[in-house]
RNA sequence: GCGCCCGUAGCUCAACUGGAUAGAGCAACGCCCUUCUAAGGCGUAGGUUACAGGUUCGACUCCUGUCGGGCGUACCA
């Protein structure tokens, strides 16, 4: 309908012979007031300036222009300081209808996305132990915003990358050395900033079983460190799939090393200038690029610092065909990527093409206290765990409920008492309702000839029929902005007109081909609210 | 110190990216179950959008400053 209005607007807009450039781009909101009508646009006061006139009279004159199909608007006014107002027909509200029913579990895709490639990666979490709820938003983030490009039409593949070299790591088979070592009756000193959590136990648990004392001799790590992240990534992999998330690949940053972009990315630099040597180390000279100091690429040691894989695997990235590379990152990523754009422009690729979703932080709120986790001291709580608790709907739909850009605050107390009144359920009860009296209809009654939609007069049918059409435009904004949450505002605003429309209208007992109509309208209604569920990575079931 | 993000109802958050009278959910209070699922609905109360300026027809949204919180500013990831 957009489009559509877009278009009558435009060809009005002929009459003041205006140039490309005193044309402004013609917006349309849907007003939160319903008196103003179901579409808006401010185009008369955008014109004012540049006409030199009265916005009303502006408006006037495009209103005068307009040609329209009756079938699709009903009613164009002039309010306020100049907006021009449209009310779409009810024969076009039914033609949607209609459409929903038709594409059903395709109804808001779109193709405008349509042949692009994307790389969307996220979690990123190295093997050093399980989720948690931390990692959570990013996952969840990551994924959906993923179905989301799904939706408009591109191709998406997700990446988890990940580095199994590097002190963490070392740090970690320390550790289970030690675990191992105590398990045995050995004397252990247990690293300085170790791994304390439990389940390092149970890594050396598992060595001990398969190797019994084999290992106490030896002094070499790489069978802990070995053993520890391939159990902590099936654990991983475990938690990600029981969250409805399946990656396409991971990537070992360790491939970087070993098909040499990492010394080709260096070299690169270096040969324009914008790499260095200073005491022992290599420097990135990022004050070129607006930086206030410039940074370490490899450190004295001879071992790089994580921004140089972190180019590399960009360069990597663009370099396999995407058209579009996306990075779910936490808050404190957010001084990184700068270098990292910086770093593949050099390499001689677009910047553009890499876009960052910054996400910030979760703070876990626990007993009424702000819980400060860390993986090393054992101070977590696992995504099993909220799991466990609260399933995986209610999961993902807490990690997605606000906007990306806003601290989220996670209490663990009110997440768990979420049985109760969690908004999830909200969402899915509206489904599973619908089904219900769908059930009931098809037990009760036989149709044969086409629903007469016309039927649909109330003021509860025809605003949820509007609010349900706005589905694909909804999912458009979302995909675009990489905010989840505006689809979950959505929902619920179709939710709550729904049960609005179940207060008004009933559906059995009426006459039948009002029985039928109403029902139709129920099941377009179940369709976007799964369709909607679905992006969101949420069941909706069909009996509660 | 500097950079990024945030500050909206008692609490947790929205507000279609500059639109018309700032909205939901919890919490509080008062109603509504012989009628398709009360995991629901209706109503009441709750706001100087942190503060002070500015930009314009119009500001929660943009610019400047102040205060408060988070993150970063590492030869840690």
């Amino acid at each position: 309908m957009k489009p559509y209005l877009r278009k009558i607007i435009s060809k009005s807009l002929n009459q003041f012979n205006l140039s490309q450039k005193e044309t402004p781009e013609i917006q349309l909101e849907k007003p939160n007031e319903p008196a103003h009508g179901d579409a808006s646009s401010n185009i008369a006061m955008k014109l004012a300036g540049t006409l030199r006139d009265n916005p009303r009279n502006i408006a006037q004159k495009i209103v005068a222009g307009l040609e329209y199909d009756a079938k699709k608007v009903a009613a164009v006014e002039i309010a306020g300081p100049g907006f021009i107002n449209f009310r779409y027909a009810n024969t076009y509200l039914y033609d949607e209808l209609a459409t929903v029913l038709a594409q059903h579990s395709s109804f808001g895709q779109t193709d405008s996305l349509q042949g692009q490639k994307i790389l969307l990666e996220f979690v990123s979490a190295n093997p050093t132990g399980p989720l948690t709820v931390g990692h959570g938003r990013n996952a969840v983030l990551g994924d959906t915003i993923a179905r989301l490009l799904e939706w408009t039409g591109a191709e998406v593949d997700r990446e988890y990358y990940f580095n199994n070299a590097g002190r963490q790591m070392r740090v970690l088979g320390q550790s289970v050395r030690a675990r191992y070592l105590e398990e045995l009756g050995e004397d252990a000193a247990f690293p300085e900033g170790g791994y304390e959590g439990e389940y390092i136990k149970d890594i050396a648990h598992a060595l001990v079983e398969e190797h019994d004392k084999d290992l106490a001799d030896t002094d070499d790590i790489s069978p802990f460190k070995e053993k520890a992240e391939s159990l902590i990534f099936d654990d991983i992999r475990q938690t990600l799939e029981r969250m409805n998330i399946e990656m396409n690949s991971y990537f070992n940053e360790h491939e970087l090393y070993e098909d040499g972009s990492i010394d080709e990315t260096v070299k690169t630099l270096r040969k324009k200038g914008l790499a260095y040597d200073k005491e022992g180390a290599t420097w990135f000279k990022t004050t070129e690029f607006g930086k206030e100091q410039d940074t370490v690429l490899i450190k004295s040691s001879g071992e790089p610092t994580y921004r140089l894989p972190d180019i590399a695997y960009h360069a990597n990235k663009l370099n396999r065909g995407y058209d579009q590379c996306i990075d779910i990152f936490g808050a404190d990523h957010i001084a990184t990527y700068p270098d990292v754009l910086s770093g593949i422009k050099v390499l001689g690729y677009d910047p553009e093409k890499v876009d960052v979703v910054v996400y910030q932080f979760v703070t876990i709120v626990k007993e009424g206290k702000p819980f400060k986790m860390s993986t090393r001291k054992a101070n977590f709580i696992t995504l099993d765990e909220l799991m466990d608790e609260v399933g995986a709907d209610v999961t993902r739909f807490f990690f997605l409920m606000r906007s990306p850009n806003t601290h989220l605050e996670f209490d663990i107390a009110q997440a768990k008492e979420a049985g109760e009144k969690n908004p999830v359920f909200y969402l899915q009860y509206a489904h599973a309702r619908i089904h219900s009296i769908l059930r009931k209809v098809e037990e009760e009654y036989d149709f044969t000839d086409d629903p007469l939609l016309d039927l649909l007069t109330h003021e509860s049918e025809i605003q949820l029929i509007k609010t349900m059409i706005r589905f694909p435009e909804m999912i458009q904004s979302a995909a675009e902005s990489r905010e989840p949450h505006r689809l979950i505002n959505f929902l619920n605003d179709l939710a709550s007109d729904f049960t609005g429309f179940y207060h008004d209208c009933r559906i059995l007992g009426e006459e039948k081909q009002l029985v039928q109509a109403r029902a139709t309208l129920a099941r377009a209604v179940a369709q976007v609210l799964a369709n909607g569920l679905g992006i969101l990575g949420i069941n909706a079931p069909e009996q509660m």
